[in-house]
RNA sequence: CGGGGUGUAGCGCAGUUGGCUAGCGCGCCUGCUUUGGGAGCAGGAGGUCCUCGGUUCGAAUCCGAGCACCCCGACCA
């Protein structure tokens, strides 16, 4: 992809309505931007980390037996009348009302929709377990939208549902979702931890939540470094950094450490709550009804994204990981005036690409600074720069943006140390 | 929903005891020069000063109402 064709709008300052340093880094990197407080538009550059993130999750989903689908936004009223959530939702619930005055709600969480599917399709115990999950737009009109995507009002979520005939076969998926989710998280580069939590409005008994360690998180809790124990901080604690308490660690009695986290996964044990509600049952060996066990699993897919430059950023801009990267390559021809920086350049940019390997070629006619101070804002990990200095001795060179220093290597050898990087 | 703040060019802002043609930086367009960390010079385009109403000879500026956005809090699968 060559930046003189493509749509990524950068700019150099700060725009005011963001306060935290992944909501700026957004916007000034042209990956998004806000229609409506907490309604953000994803540009080509921020959908491409979105749609490298759903891929992570996609393959850890399917990897675990979970197969997509993808479930209808607008509910209608009567469904959720079931559960008697229409009610209990409240505001939180956007609402529209169609030509013959039918009220639906958009879609804040999908239990309802995925249990009166099921309800209607799998009769018999031999047809479970069954594993769904999809990508959507979620809409939650949230008290307080903030921090761009990290609290919006529409937002992508990579919902999962599991269905099972008792408590044995809902634990088993319970914990392969956890361990999928372990390694979703894991791919994509962050430090996080898992810690046992309330279930809230969802129900159940059971559930844990995936925390991103990051300074600006919402949330808080405490860990230990020793045995990995963690548990979410009382809203005391959060507040006042003075007033708050030195923990011990229940398992091993060490002092445990605070940190502020972003939630960016959750998972429940829901038993029967939404099944028994809507008398969602399957028959069993013996030709009587059983309501559904069943778990909910989900993840921030468009949180995570702005969770990442949270946790990897400097003063220059984003550090993006490769496995997420919206490009793992970025090529920089430094005078595009010289003919043979150019055409090193474009065949480099063309022999990547036959290679698979996602590369953006700043073919501007711009000077370095500019080259350089975009390329740290975008946050490509992997930077070529190929210059008339570095043309004189045949050789181009290598930066990542994770780290300082340079590696110059032997033009002929471009591509395979390249490749080498991508691989690793 | 309570408290606080802000709305002036694409972005960041100044101008607000009422006054003349509404300004600055960045960005954008044209030309020349420049070319390893957001270049220089010259020229240029771009504004319902959030909206509506009121006061006044005259309103970006004063008054009233409304809307939007941001922050703190409560809330949040």
């Amino acid at each position: 992809m060559r930046i003189s064709e493509s749509f990524i709008p950068t700019m150099k300052e700060i725009p005011s309505e963001a306060q935290i340093p992944s909501h700026q880094l957004m916007l000034r990197a042209g990956m998004i931007r806000k229609l409506a407080s907490g309604v953000y538009t994803f540009l080509p550059l921020g959908y491409r980390v979105l749609k490298n993130v759903e891929q992570v999750i996609r393959e850890e989903m399917n990897a675990a037996g979970a197969q997509e689908l993808l479930l209808p936004t607008l509910h209608p009223r009567e469904l959720w009348e079931e559960t008697g959530r229409w009610g209990l939702y409240g505001d939180e619930m956007l609402k529209v009302t169609d030509r013959n005055k039918r009220e639906f709600g958009l879609g804040p969480t999908h239990e309802e929709v995925i249990t009166d599917l099921v309800r209607r399709e799998v009769r018999s115990y031999r047809q479970l377990p069954v594993i769904l999950y999809q990508f959507q737009t979620k809409f939650r009109d949230e008290i307080r939208p903030r921090f761009g995507v990290m609290r919006g009002r529409e937002f992508i979520m990579k919902d999962c549902y599991s269905f099972d005939r008792d408590e044995k076969g809902l634990e088993i998926n319970y914990q392969k979702m956890v361990q999928a989710y372990k390694n979703i998280f894991t791919r994509c580069g962050f430090k996080f931890k898992v810690v046992q939590a309330d279930s809230g409005n969802i129900g159940g008994s059971l559930s844990h939540e995936f925390m991103v360690l990051a300074d600006t998180g919402e949330e808080a809790l405490y860990y230990c470094e020793a045995c990995d124990h963690c548990q979410k901080a009382k809203e005391e604690d959060d507040n006042s950094q003075a007033g708050r308490e030195k923990l011990s660690c229940p398992k091993c009695n060490k002092e445990m450490t605070y940190t502020r986290v972003i939630e960016v996964g959750h998972t429940f044990n829901l038993g029967t709550k939404y099944s028994a509600a809507m008398k969602a049952t399957f028959l069993d060996e013996k030709g009587e009804a059983q309501p559904f066990i069943m778990g909910c699993y989900g993840i921030g897919v468009s949180r995570i994204v702005a969770a990442s430059i949270e946790q990897s950023h400097d003063a220059n801009g984003i550090i993006w990981p490769l496995s997420i990267a919206p490009f793992k390559v970025m090529l920089l021809p430094l005078d595009v005036s010289n003919e043979q920086v150019k055409v090193t350049a474009e065949k480099l940019h063309q022999d990547l690409q036959a290679q698979g390997v996602t590369v953006l070629l700043d073919d501007r006619d711009e000077r370095a600074g500019v080259k350089f101070k975009d390329a740290d804002l975008l946050g490509i990990p992997i930077k070529v720069i190929i210059s008339t200095r570095n043309m004189a001795e045949n050789k181009i060179e290598i930066k990542l943006r994770s780290k300082n220093d340079a590696i110059k290597v032997d033009l002929p050898e471009t591509l395979s140390k390249i490749m080498a990087m991508v691989k690793a």
